[in-house]
DNA sequence: GTCTATAGCTAGATAGAC
DNA sequence: GTCTATCTAGCTATAGAC
């Protein structure tokens, strides 16, 4: 039986969760060769620039997915807003599983090469920030005060993932989910 | 000249701030060597146990720091609750250097070995909490109220960290500290 | 595109001189 | 208590067969 070729989606899923766990010194190639289901040259093969180049790729899948589907629904006109930030924070839910992941974006931001890493993990909070911005200036928010408030969102947001992380306690990201219309709404 | 013995509250400095700046894994035995001045022959001296054994050191040495110091202030009666916050707060902007520092906790919270600093962090977490709560009975919150929202103190520092270590911009961490005293008193 | 095998280096950790 | 020198294991990365 010949080796079949993996889907680049299942080894982009892997890769996500593995540095999301381990963050980028602790994901070691023989780690994220067996997460994936290929050898560590399998993995050359498709990053030739290595580890540092599989970071860069998962935060480049992760502000587009952001993009796609966070601020694309977010900024939907169609839909009325406030059925739109219920779908925003399910669309946090499910990038954070629940609030039982590390949050990608704050464990390549510490240790080897993060310098590197922080204009992508940039990216991604201002994606999330502009998705929650237009959708309180829609529910009748001065544009200012939105702009702030959807910052805080981020804010909110990862610290309350530090906590839960360090608990196991979901009810911390849980329940800021769950207070982020009140705030951004206040 | 002979080497001189190099004063170990030095060495626990570097190590905190090593490891708060790069995590576990990304912190090695080399570049702990190089910041505290020390070879890694004299810091296993020190430290029989190796890495692990100072990562668990420097999580000790900060719970008894934020003791002696927060936990001290905050349930001091013979100061003003009003004083005393600002006195936590204070104590806070030290420990973490102004928001440029990245927070111990949260960088040993990822990683190799993670699990095991898990209940050294909770301890810190808890020291924190338990101080602004005092703080907050004692300006006429009930304690259950008092008691979730010093969590949030916590909740509310670690993102503002997040944020400010990704984006070198200390201010929000330092609008953080500014809204905490609102925040706990609504 | 996949793999095994391995190069070359750096990691954590130790031995033993001073 | 300090150091240099070194060990072994694990690291990133590559070579080359299929």
């Amino acid at each position: 039986m010949r080796s079949q070729k993996v889907a680049a989606e299942d080894v982009d899923q892997k890769l996500f969760s593995t540095f999301s766990e381990l963050g980028y010194d602790g994901a070691s190639m023989e780690i994220l060769a067996k997460a994936t289901g290929l050898s560590k040259a399998s993995l050359y093969h498709r990053f030739p620039d290595g580890k540092k180049q599989m970071a860069e790729h998962v935060l480049t899948n992760a502000a587009e997915f952001l993009q796609e589907n966070l601020v694309k629904t977010a900024t939907d006109r169609s839909i009325k807003p406030e059925i739109r930030l219920q779908k925003a924070l399910g669309i946090l839910d499910q990038v954070y599983e629940g609030g039982s992941l590390n949050c990608l974006l704050r464990t390549l931001s510490v240790g080897t090469d993060a310098e590197n890493f922080k204009s992508y993990i940039m990216k991604c909070f201002d994606l999330i920030a502009k998705g929650f911005a237009a959708i309180a200036i829609d529910m009748g928010i001065d544009a200012k005060t939105a702009k702030t408030r959807s910052k805080d969102v981020n804010l909110l947001v990862q610290g309350s993932l530090v906590l839960s992380g360090v608990t196991h306690d979901r009810s911390y990201f849980k329940n800021t989910l769950a207070k982020i219309p009140g705030y951004l709404t206040a």
